[in-house]
Parts: C-alpha cells; structure tokens; sequence
DNA sequence: ACAATGGAAACACTTTTCGTTTCTGTTGTT
DNA sequence: AACAACAGAAACGAAAAGTGTTTCCATTGT
C-alpha cells in the first residue's frame, strides 16, 4: 500500500494544502490537480481529517529520521545539538497561524496526534543528547535530566505560541537564543569552550 | 461615518484575516475579536465581500497615496521609480497564493474591482513618470508612452501570476530585475549615467 | 466477451457560515 | 422612576460549500 501514487498523494496534496490553506482546498480540488477520482483518493485515505493527519505524519517522519541519524552517528552532543537547530527552526515555521486556527478548530484529534507525536519525539532526543553529553564530560554530570527535557520541550512549545508568520525571521532569533541558553545552561567547562569555538567558526 | 470605529474594524478585520486568512475567519470570530456585536458590524458593511472590499480599497489608498506623494513632490523621474520599487514589492507580498485563491473563487467581484483599481493607479503613476522623465531629459523622447506604461503593466501582472508564497524572497530578486531593465530600455545617456551612479551608491 | 479498474460526475447528506432578528442589559434624558 | 436609544450575546432560518458515497461509462487486460 506504500505505492507511489500513495506517496504522490501525500506529497502533492501536502503542497497545495500549504500554499493554498487547508480549508480552501477540496477534496475535489485535489482529486483534480492529481488527476485521479475521489473513488480513488479514499480507497488511500478515510476522509480528509485521515489525509491531513498522514501528510503531518509522513512530515514528522523525515524531521524525526533526521534526528534519529545525527543521535545514529554517535557524535559529539554539542554538534549534534547545533545540526539540529535549524532544521527544527525551519520545521516549525511550516505551522503557520493560519494552520494551527485551522488544525485547532476543524481537525483537534489531528492536531493533538501530531503535537503528541513531536513531544514525544522532542523529548526523546533531547534526553538522549543530555545523556550523551553527560558520559562524554560536556554536560554537567549534576544536571536533572529529565527536568531539563521537560523544560526543553516546554520552552518551544511557548515560542510555537507566538503565531509568527513563516516569513518573520524572529522566528530564527528567538529559537536561535532558546538553543543557545539551553547549551550555555548544562555545559561543563570544558563543553562551554567547545561551545564557543564552535560559535566562533560560524 | 468614517470614525474611529470604522477605522479600527477595518484594520483589525484586515490583519486576523491576513494572519489566518480569509475563509478561516468568520464574521462572528471578527466580531468577538472587536468586542462588537454583528447587528454593529452590519451597521459599517453590507456584508462579508464589502468588508473585504473596504478593507483592500483602504490598503490600496494608503499604496496610491505614496505613489502621489512621491509624483507631487516632482523630483527626479528615476528618483522615483526607485522609491516606488520596494513599496510596491511589499505591498504584492500581501496577495498571497492563498488569499488570491480565495479571492477568485469565492469574491470574484471583489477581486475584479481591487486588480481594476490597483491596474489603473498603476497606468497613471508609470505614465506620469514616463512623461516627467522625458521632460527632464532622463527618458528617451521616442518612448511611445501609452505603450511602455502598459508593458510595465503586463509585466507586474505576469510577476504576480507566479504565485510565491510571502517568505519567497525571489520576489525581491525578480521585481528589482524587473524594475531595472524597465529604466534601462528607457533611459537617455544622461539618465543612465544617473541612474548607474544611484545604483552604485546603495 | 467478460472482469477489473479508474475517472467523471451525480447524489444525499452534513457542516459551517451568513445575514437577520430577538432578547436583554446599560446608559442617558426627562 | 419611566422611557428611549443603543449595543452585545445569542438564537434563528437560509444558503452555500464541501463531504463521502454511488453510479455510469470508458478503457485495459485476460
């Protein structure tokens, strides 16, 4: 059932989802821009809430693919942390306002899957990478590691509340200083001077 | 009729339906946004399309303005045009696919009269340019002017057919390519020169 | 010829929103 | 105190749009 028509559908149905907004595109307009009849369409999916939620899903898979090789690769904690960084930032700005209002109101089982999916898969990875940071003597080996994640995690869903427009680069700046004070925050020593190399480099 | 309240509706419609766009938000969400009751929201627009209407025609009047302002105050025709240049690109960043979309299907009237009316200011300033500039030297005396005001027409309506999302700063890129070779076909020697010193001087 | 498949479009139903109206409370005036 | 005017909250009836299902038809493969 993984085909490529399947995967043609979730892709381009996700495309014209994102440029032309959730709500103003029908199931109709999708079945014509991919060419294929509805009869078709749902023998994929349920109903729309089902092809919302798979296209999210099957976007959270790459993001959560992404994470799980750079933890793969076993490297440093600190880099593994910077690779991060813009590749979450760029993620999130996918959820503009205009998509949360609409996840929200319309779809709200949809939306609390996929939160739940990326919470989950947020706090894995950080509480990996502390671990990992700990062994390796750049994080401090007093930290409570679940704690930390906990806040991680808290801090961006606050940004993610802050409904700013794909197209404002405060997204990069206030993300860009949450990643920076959580480093700053749990580094030993001899982590805050590879940090700072690091930072220097770029 | 034109009071404080009126303004504030307008404004306030204007941006929770440029944040979350126009089918997602409903009269009544437009209304517990204002504090207001529908029965006063009626009493200012006849109905959905002519608040969005009002709302486009005072955003184009704030755009016409400027373009007036600029042409009142008769400087330099190249002076101008790239003073209008960045104005005008961000204001086309506000006609989103999404939005355009909508506009067509749903408030086709609306649309034809918004275009019309942002087509006509549009002939009008580029006109008057041409004219200014050619009196002053800058422009060439053989430009068929009726014929170059509404090739830099076509040109901004075929940009706009490109439909990039607002966070695409191609639109930055091709605009500016767009303006430039528009003074450079209609330059005289003097306005080249002029216009190359501008240039080399941002 | 028949079966299977898929597209186009009709269909019945649901949901949402629209614009209108009613009810109620508040304020101002006499 | 009584009355008028006004505005908010919410109910209301109607319309529009969209959903998901089904039918009809054409094409392809056996």
């Amino acid at each position: 059932m993984k085909d490529e028509r399947y995967e043609r559908i979730l892709n381009e149905s996700g495309r014209i989802f994102q440029t032309y907004g959730i709500r103003n595109v029908s199931m109709d307009d999708i079945c014509t821009t991919l060419g294929i009849s509805k009869k078709t369409l749902y023998q994929y999916v349920n109903n729309k809430a089902d092809l919302i939620f798979k296209i999210l899903e099957a976007h959270h898979e790459v993001y959560r693919q992404f994470i799980q090789d750079q933890l793969d690769q076993g490297g440093n904690a600190i880099d593994i942390m910077l690779a991060v960084d813009s590749f979450v930032c760029s993620e999130m700005k996918n959820y503009t306002p205009d998509n949360i209002f609409v996840l929200k109101k319309y779809y709200p089982e949809v939306y609390q899957a996929i939160f739940e999916m990326k919470r989950t898969s947020i706090l894995e990875g950080i509480t990996a990478n502390l671990n990992a940071g700990i062994r390796d003597g750049l994080y401090r080996k007093d930290l409570d590691v679940d704690l930390v994640a906990r806040m991680f995690v808290k801090n961006l869903e606050e940004i993610h509340q802050l409904e700013m427009s794909s197209s404002d680069n405060s997204y990069e700046k206030i993300f860009g200083t949450m990643y920076d004070h959580h480093i700053r925050a749990i580094v030993t020593p001899d982590g805050l001077e590879y940090y700072e190399k690091k930072k220097q480099r770029q």
